[in-house]
DNA sequence: ATGGTAGACCTTCTA
């Protein structure tokens, strides 16, 4: 069972790019962030045709998330619960009904940027939110991923040139310790747990030839619950993706589990 | 200190 994140920064726009990539690495499960479309307009025939189900969260011209199964879809829940006012769609969860079921949350974390404004406190509010269910979801004992563009690097190690970060939300003391809170839940990250260079970058900015320079980060993760974590067999973060035609700014990562 | 690029959409916002 494959499992993977990828920040496709519009799916319509990339939609070319996307079927590529799924034609290549055949993934099981797909968390798809930044659709930038409302469902209706969300191109769903184009992935049926490979065999996917879907399920998706929409919202109009910015975020967005979807998922994409080729086991069926169960349980789906749409929205991070703890604000009935959030309507950003940042957030969808569902129960892949493998032979062995995994609980599947992909999730678009809010950037936050600039800090010092309501932006970033809505930030640091969604990751209270999200440890919250993270936590109210390991009472249930069962095997779940939580995947997505997490917008925070954790360690100085997840970036080219930290010091650049040191101004960005991505990088703040208050972001990466509401990411450590995350963790010490429980759970436990794919990447760096099964081989793959812990610190690989996911991402690599559309500006100043970021990508040329290797000026990227690493924002993009899968975190397991300890009944995944068991099953957990490898992570790859598919840098290659970088280079396609038309690519998104951020590159797929999936991780493998037994079934 | 600034600008560089990409996408949605209608003019500026988000990243």
């Amino acid at each position: 069972m494959q499992i993977a994140t990828w920040n496709v920064n519009s799916v319509n726009a990339r939609l070319e790019t996307v079927l590529a990539w799924l034609r290549l690495a055949e993934p099981d499960v797909v968390c798809l962030q930044e659709i930038k479309c409302i469902d209706e307009k969300f191109p769903a025939e184009a992935f049926e045709c490979l065999g996917y189900n879907v399920a998706v969260h929409g919202q109009k011209t910015y975020n967005g998330v979807a998922l994409l199964s080729k086991f069926p879809i169960e349980d789906v829940r749409r929205g991070l619960p703890g604000d009935e006012s959030d309507e950003q769609a940042r957030y969808i969860e569902g129960v892949i009904a493998s032979s062995r079921p995994i609980r599947v949350g992909g999730l678009y974390l809010p950037n936050g940027n600039p800090i010092g404004t309501d932006k970033f406190a809505y930030k640091l509010a969604w990751m209270e939110r999200l440890r919250r269910h993270a936590a109210d979801l390991l009472k249930l004992d069962e095997a779940f991923v939580l995947a997505g563009d997490y917008n925070v690097i954790p360690e100085p190690e997840d970036a080219d040139n930290p010091t650049g970060w040191l101004g960005d939300a991505l990088f703040q003391p208050e972001s990466r310790a509401a990411w450590r809170a995350l963790k010490y839940l429980g759970l436990t990250e794919a990447q760096g747990e099964v081989g793959e260079n812990p610190h690989a970058y996911t991402f690599w900015d559309y500006q100043a030839g970021a990508w040329q320079r290797d000026h990227g980060i690493r924002i993009d993760h899968l975190f397991c619950s300890p009944l995944a974590a068991e099953r957990l067999t490898a992570c790859v973060v598919h840098r290659d993706a970088r280079a396609m035609e038309k690519p998104s700014d951020h590159v797929p990562v999936v991780a493998t589990f037994t079934d």
